[in-house]
DNA sequence: CTAGCTTAGTGTACAATTTACACTTAGTTT
DNA sequence: AAACTAAGTGTAAATTGTACACTAAGCTAG
């Protein structure tokens, strides 16, 4: 099969970029979307994205977007994978890059326009295109990055308290979690520092939460995974 | 910026499939390299690929190239992630979606091609367009596979030994383990089960090893991960 | 035939981690 | 002041991981 003939007949394809960008406010995880113009689709809202150029490269279309949309793209984001299925779109053959992006709540506040809002995360509306599906598939890496990285505190503000990274454990696990063990998990871990600081004046009852801050910490925790022979599913 | 005008000018991408092929044979790793022609580069040899009919779906495509090259495509095979750099390859913009697939020796054994040869894993030569670099990435998440699912299972015969088990691990790793007590993880694993046969003939010296099978838990193994803020590099 | 090598496989004691859950502390509400 | 709420501490038992000595079964060399 020489390719090198006819090869026009293969060039027919179109690029975009998606992303599921998550948030963490009041209690409850938060996803953005965006209203959609312009397409022969039914759904008004999905998931933020654009065309890419044919000259422009991945990484920098993503950050396009994200400062289209929030003004910044110095986030924590992450190339995912691609939806490439053949009538996913009704243009023609255009494969998607879904990423995910976290971010902590006080930084996009003040974000206020017509086409984007933030809902929850648990049972989104039928969105544009194949995007509930994305969804599904972005939010189980979402789920893996908390087990296996620090992702958590991408989400938090820098002083933060310590039943927020339970709270968002446990509702991104929907179960609970024992409160004393976890505790005793992230102080383990090193990953945070107590400030003295405390939370006042914020809930009505209970006794007032320390704050702390996130440290890096500086040894890059060369650890290697446990190999174990346990296996899950 | 209405997308529907002029929007043939952004259907101008090709799309490939590319797969990282590996087995294991005489108590080493191996990946399959096919020769490429009619291609304006350098390497010689590269991962196995083929462009993608814009009509195509990159699923069929994969089993189509599996065919053509082994002559079956009810393997175990993953989509991982795209390449899309700009100019990763000189007949213009194609992205690639990487693959990896893993077999049993003896199914491919059989198999003897000009075109196609098996190297061992470890320190492969210089490769065609950027595929050092996907190899590289692959195989990261060949070792992460190895960790949380039963794959070394789709690299051995029906019938294999404890120690084939422990090899790859040792290899894939690069590390020694510790026999006595990786023996027994396997076993309490419930993913094995003695045949009472015994590899006689097969080696020239040691104490002849018994004969096991891979049995997939019916009860599905549904344990989630274990949430624990213990993170790895 | 036997001593010694090689690889397979078992046993055990100890260390580290996980889990369950009672208890204390500091604030608010009634 | 009693009751309630949420934060935070302590500890004991169960489970899992690690180190390493030991036994078993074949082959080879002398």
């Amino acid at each position: 099969m020489p390719i090198t003939q006819n090869i026009e007949h293969f060039f027919r394809g179109a690029f975009s970029v998606d992303i599921v960008l998550i948030s963490f406010h009041n209690q409850s995880l938060k996803l953005l979307l965006q209203k959609k113009k312009d397409l022969p689709i039914k759904e008004e809202w999905g998931l933020p994205g654009n065309l890419i150029d044919p000259n422009e490269d991945t990484n920098s279309a993503i950050d396009h977007l994200l400062l289209s949309l929030i003004g910044r793209n110095d986030i924590y984001k992450k190339q995912l994978r691609t939806f490439s299925e053949l009538n996913r779109h009704p243009l023609g053959r255009i494969i998607t890059f879904a990423y995910y992006g976290l971010i902590a709540f006080e930084e996009v506040k003040h974000i206020n326009s017509p086409d984007l809002k933030w809902i929850p995360i648990k049972n989104p509306p039928s969105l544009s295109l194949d995007h509930n599906h994305i969804l599904k598939e972005v939010f189980k890496r979402f789920q893996k990055g908390l087990l296996r990285h620090p992702n958590v505190f991408h989400l938090l503000p820098q002083k933060f308290i310590l039943s927020d990274i339970i709270s968002i454990y446990e509702q991104s696990f929907n179960q609970k979690m024992d409160l004393p063990n976890f505790r005793k998990m992230i102080l383990k871990s090193g990953l945070v520092e107590p400030l003295g600081e405390y939370n006042k004046g914020d809930k009505s009852f209970g006794r007032p939460a320390e704050l702390f801050k996130y440290v890096k910490s500086e040894d890059k925790r060369k650890l290697k995974d446990k190999i174990n022979f346990r296996f899950y599913a």
